[in-house]
DNA sequence: CATGGGATTGACT
DNA sequence: GTCAATCCCATGC
């Protein structure tokens, strides 16, 4: 996936990498649960402005922003829109295809359900670490590509973003309907 | 320099 | 359903 992918409306962007892959060492599974964040919101990092956290997000375009939540999860985004203006898409939930032993390792279980169906949960099976801040999207060791070849192009509903606690109601969630991949259901 | 708050998860009642 | 783990960083004194 080419930069310009990325440098379009964060909402697009989104959208559109709901069927892509997400790619990091040998593992490798579908995105099929996303969400956008901008500065322009409150539930965004980058509301406060540059600092050295969200310095990543007012970057280039096309790199991931990784960063600690809890104090114990890390979480996967890929920046969007052109450098200057802060906006992401958030990782939320993958369909594990490639390397799920390895996964069913670092998880610790073997229900392939449990393995990538949330934020926290796709960056262990993955071992994205906030190592990969800051990192390329389109080289080695990380890697968002196209959507696999023998698959169509998946239904898609909205709906708010999960566990913030600002700017709750805008339907800024992208996941595939129907998906038992998701981290949780989508409403409605 | 001290403090408070998470874009979560898993274990437990 | 409740709740603790745990650490980075933004903010304020």
């Amino acid at each position: 996936m080419q930069q310009a992918f990325y440098e379009r409306p964060v909402l697009e962007v989104a959208r559109d990498l709901i069927g892509c892959t997400v790619r990091h060492g040998l593992t490798c599974g579908v995105i099929v649960e996303t969400e956008a964040y901008h500065h322009c919101e409150p539930a965004c990092h980058a509301y406060v402005g540059v600092t050295p956290r969200t310095a990543t997000l007012f970057g280039p375009p096309g790199v991931a922003y990784v960063y600690r939540s809890y104090g114990v999860h890390a979480m996967l985004n890929a920046v969007c829109e052109r450098a200057g203006v802060a906006a992401a898409v958030l990782i939320r939930a993958l369909e594990p295809v490639q390397g799920v032993d390895a996964m069913a390792a670092r998880r610790s279980t073997d229900r392939i359900g449990d393995l990538c169906s949330g934020p926290g949960k796709l960056t262990q099976a993955l071992a994205i670490t906030l190592q990969d801040n800051g990192r390329a999207l389109d080289a080695a060791p990380l890697v968002i590509g196209p959507p696999l070849a023998d698959r169509p192009g998946p239904p898609i509903v909205t709906g708010p973003r999960i566990g913030i606690t600002k700017a709750v109601d805008l339907p800024w969630r992208f996941a595939v309907r129907g998906s038992p991949f998701v981290s949780r259901p989508v409403p409605g």
